[in-house]
DNA sequence: AACTATTTTTAGACTTGCCTAAAAATTAAA
DNA sequence: TTTAATTTTTAGGCAAGTCTAAAAATAGTT
């Protein structure tokens, strides 16, 4: 059984974990979790000797296959909790993230399935997150955002890349949700903020906002 | 915020004091707990720095209104979460306790609040104890439990004062389930064991099982 | 290639919650 | 009411997870 605190570093440690072979460094990790590089060394020690990463001073952390499989874990019931919060209580997607950061450290592997059978096994979660399988697979959105599309061209909003609060909270007042169907008017050249069409409203877009929706082409 | 360990601590501090003004003891505390009697003295001193227990050496240690208050709300939570296993995930009433043990130390009132709507406002948790409202009122049983009942009453099971597994996973087996109308057949005067009766069924139990039923007369 | 800047690790210390062993206070008994 | 038994507290220490400050390693620059 794992502690609540390496949970959270194994989570912050798969975040970071692209697909070349190079380690997460501890600063990284240390600015994640909001704690110090050397707080980080100490407990990559500890995971070290538990086998759920490898460590090599000075070059970084990977995650073993069980490391990884503990997280993917936390990060599933991290999603279907929301899923729950979202479906069943009714909160907005922009107030689920501090508790389900709790919820997800709860200890239950049959939880976790009852709870994945009573939201009807859910592949994404409220901010358009694919839920990884109890298997720990783990599907990848293609990365396509809106920022991506070009002037005339259709899209449908199939997730978001940043999670604030202010920035959920924005796009809901748009009605720029999960489903929305989109399509770029225009694109100013100088700081490529768009015009977009939403059902039968205009509105205007940084690039800072176009770079973090994730679209699916139409 | 207090953390996981203080709130257990304020969970066993009330479980024991009765109306009488005596304090509770660092030994009963520790019994409950798990732990020692040195490491309760500890950790009443800290309670006790912020106020939320009234502690003199040797006296043991009582509540302030706050550290009632927040060992009555982590109750509410623990049995709420209990009712939300049982009657959303279907879980049997022997198989919640840990996974509530947890879930009760979650943070959010308006967590509680949603969750307690969703679940229909319920009064009992799938054990007969009361859940206390969210302003901290707690209603107890009138302790009536079925060895109480005389030779030719009727009753109603209503709550167990004993919730190990072994015990529930048997009352279920005779279908001595909350709301079952059972009728005092006989009483063995030698060891108090009785046969009763549940609905076309008939069985004995003893003395130990029929003292940890509470049941409202008919 | 040598110096500088940055990153990472080590060393030592703090807090929380726990322990054991011993001392002190309380309670019970003769 | 003095002694014996029990309960409770104190003292000192340990592990987890954190910190700061300093040392060591790496990376970058000229």
């Amino acid at each position: 059984m794992n502690t609540y605190t390496e949970e959270n570093y194994l989570k912050a440690i798969f975040k970071y974990s692209n697909k070349t072979k190079e380690g997460v460094s501890t600063n990284v990790i240390a600015d994640e979790l909001d704690t110090k590089a050397s707080s980080v060394t100490d407990m990559i020690k500890k995971l070290s000797d538990k086998k759920l990463v490898i460590y090599k001073k000075y070059k970084g952390v990977t995650l073993t296959n069980e490391g990884r499989s503990i997280a993917v874990s936390v990060i599933r019931k991290h999603r279907l909790w929301e899923v729950f919060l979202v479906e069943k209580l009714d909160f907005k997607w922009d107030e689920v993230h501090d508790i389900a950061e709790q919820l997800e450290h709860i200890h239950s592997e049959e939880l976790v399935k009852r709870l994945d059978t009573f939201l009807d096994n859910p592949k994404y979660d409220p901010h358009g997150d694919p839920i990884p399988d109890e298997y720990g697979n783990l599907q990848h959105h293609k990365d396509i955002t809106l920022s991506d599309l070009a002037i005339g061209k259709k899209g449908v909003i199939v997730g978001v890349k940043e999670h604030s609060t202010s920035y959920l909270k924005y796009l809901e007042s748009i009605n720029l949700v999960l489903g929305a169907e989109i399509k770029v008017n225009n694109i100013v050249d100088f700081d490529h903020s768009m015009s977009i069409s939403i059902g039968k409203n205009t509105v205007n877009i940084s690039n800072q906002a176009s770079k973090n929706l994730i679209v699916k082409k139409l």
